[in-house]
DNA sequence: TTGTCTGCAAACTATTTGCACCGAG
DNA sequence: CTCGGTGCAAATAGTTTGCAGACAA
């Protein structure tokens, strides 16, 4: 994968090694799709390795976030949800109140929303940060019957 | 004030009581601007009624919640942070990464964008949840030299 | 009087840290 | 051989809960 040379590349830079947990938590979040708390990372790295343990789990989401290999955003409930950046290219997320299901939109969607808020504020987003609150179609629909 | 007396109608229409620690909470809301954690308020109250629990905040938080009264968003650092509802209308929040200022801009401001969300996706956002993450102008200016 | 509400303490959950050994470069 | 990395266990931090007594209606 490109991207565990690249990762490679980066920890070298910064004197620190690729060790196999590493390659593996970095395998794992390229299976899974949307977002995945460091419980559900844990749990699915240890089906290849049985003893990986969970504080190496958030020590090598904290390298790749700082590395700016994976997005955080903050769970409507408290708990921390991480996501590969740059297979699907940066985008927002519109996570459902009532079910939890996330759907990802374009970058372009949302361009012109925060290019006005840079324009009547100074304020300069970043767009990886965004989650949008709501109620997805499906759920919208069942609550108005 | 009105709230309060919102406030008294909404918790015996429940069958639930004003208490004087209800009251202190609902008070010190209204004195604070922004964004405010469980710990500030709990703090705040204290000055007025100097053994008020911090488990009562959270409680009467949840219950200013579920009402309406109050918006909840998940903070940067994974801690929630508190906001009455009401007196400036709902709004949205643009919160630095960098200093943590937090500007609210109007509603009416990002309806349009929510609105085209909508429709290109059956998405209904909850505009109190909306949280924008981003680099203020102050900031901005200051990392560009 | 009748439940609800409170403070206290303890439980929980997600995350972080200290440390001695392990292993990549 | 040398540090950086790991698993383990314990520490934190924020929040929630169980309970016996306090008090609003």
């Amino acid at each position: 994968m490109a991207c565990e040379k690249e990762f490679l590349r980066r920890l070298h830079k910064a004197g620190l090694r690729l060790t196999p947990q590493r390659e593996i938590v970095l395998a794992v979040l390229h299976e899974v799709e949307g977002l995945v708390t460091a419980e559900e990372i844990h749990h699915l790295v240890q089906a290849s390795a049985s003893t990986v343990d969970i504080s190496t789990v958030y020590r090598t989401l904290d390298l790749l976030t700082q590395f700016g290999f994976v997005a955080v955003i903050e769970g409507d409930d408290g708990q921390r949800r991480y996501e590969l950046l740059g297979l699907h290219g940066p985008h927002i997320h519109l996570v459902c109140h009532r079910c939890g299901a996330v759907e990802g939109i374009p970058l372009k969607e949302v361009q012109p929303f925060l290019a006005a808020l840079r324009a009547m504020h100074g304020f300069t987003a970043i767009p990886e940060k965004l989650v949008i609150t709501g109620l997805c179609k499906a759920c919208s629909e069942a609550l108005e019957e």
